[in-house]
DNA sequence: AGATCGCCCTGCTTGC
DNA sequence: TGCAAGCAGGGCGATC
């Protein structure tokens, strides 16, 4: 499942095989890819054609191509199975494409979003003065982005009546942290996930952003080997999560630091992985 | 007004 | 073996 370093690898694949290219053509093939477009699919793909692709960007999950000297952007969130791959033209459509965008050149290549779940999609809007989509001005900047303020951040915890992990996902606060890199963080952090945020110190608030800037950016130096010529790799498959999680999806296993068993507890229709010893419950605070 | 909850979606896994 | 429930979960709108 896509998180910040996995869309940062699908940013610099389109910025490799997709930026520069001017659109010849969209085809929706699935409406609900499109939902966040409300003009609807057709719309879409009529104000895609003829423009050409500038730099593409990405804030937390997600990302967007500038479509030049239109003010626009065309806005992609991989939800939780969306892909972007750049694919041969006559390469067999995925079971799962939802769109595809054809270029007016002769690589004889296509993009295409492929999506299982449509939980993601594709949509155009205004940029903002600072070139950000508009629909995602509220989204707070990512932990790895050299303009993200810590101690905005530090107070912002300190202000809020919620817990850490929530605040963790509340992509407002912070962008680019899901569930598993939470629970990493955490247990790097050896943080229980309810301990409430109004008590937090400096320190500790660094220390965690520490833990996640190095979680995302050991996940991102492995993502980023599994992109190759053809693909703009965002394959939730690929080895890293076998082989590099010390917390999430580990429930029984022997906790990486003192051996013991993790545990797995329901949260938020989710699940939160901890160790229930060197993650100890916070006590209640009145 | 800030915090919380439910819903969207499909395929794989689990359990009876 | 077959069916159904459970699970994965980001983001947004509704609700309290």
């Amino acid at each position: 499942m896509p998180e910040l370093p996995e869309v940062e690898v699908v940013r610099r694949g389109l910025a490799r095989w997709v930026a520069q290219r001017i659109i010849a053509d969209a085809e929706v093939l699935h409406p609900r890819a499109v939902r966040r477009h409300i003009a609807g699919g057709d719309d879409f793909t009529y104000r895609l054609k003829g423009h050409r692709v500038g730099t593409p960007s990405r804030r937390g999950k997600y990302l967007w191509l500038p479509l030049e000297d239109t003010g626009q952007s065309v806005l992609a969130h991989l939800g939780m199975s969306g892909q972007l791959l750049v694919q041969p033209q006559d390469a067999v459509d995925e079971k799962h494409l939802r769109i595809r965008v054809r270029f007016a050149d002769d690589l004889g290549t296509e993009l295409r979003f492929v999506d299982q779940r449509t939980f993601g999609g594709l949509s155009l809007h205004d940029n903002t003065p600072d070139g950000l989509p508009d629909v995602i001005a509220h989204i707070a900047r990512d932990p790895l982005d050299p303009l993200f303020d810590d101690e905005a951040f530090h107070q912002a915890l300190r202000r809020k009546r919620t817990t850490i992990k929530r605040a963790l996902l509340d992509q407002s606060l912070i962008s680019g942290v899901g569930n598993i890199y939470a629970d990493e963080a955490l247990w790097r952090s050896r943080v229980h996930y309810e301990r409430p945020t109004a008590g937090f110190t400096r320190p500790r608030t660094a220390e965690l952003l520490g833990h996640v800037r190095d979680v995302m950016n050991a996940a991102l130096a492995v993502g980023g080997t599994s992109f190759d010529s053809l693909y703009v790799n965002v394959n939730g498959e690929s080895g890293y999560f076998d082989r590099s999680l010390d917390a999430y999806g580990r429930e029984g296993l022997p906790c990486k630091r003192c051996a013991t068993p993790m545990l797995r507890r329901p949260w938020m229709n989710r699940s939160s992985y901890f160790c229930p010893k060197c993650q100890r419950v916070p006590r209640a605070v009145s």
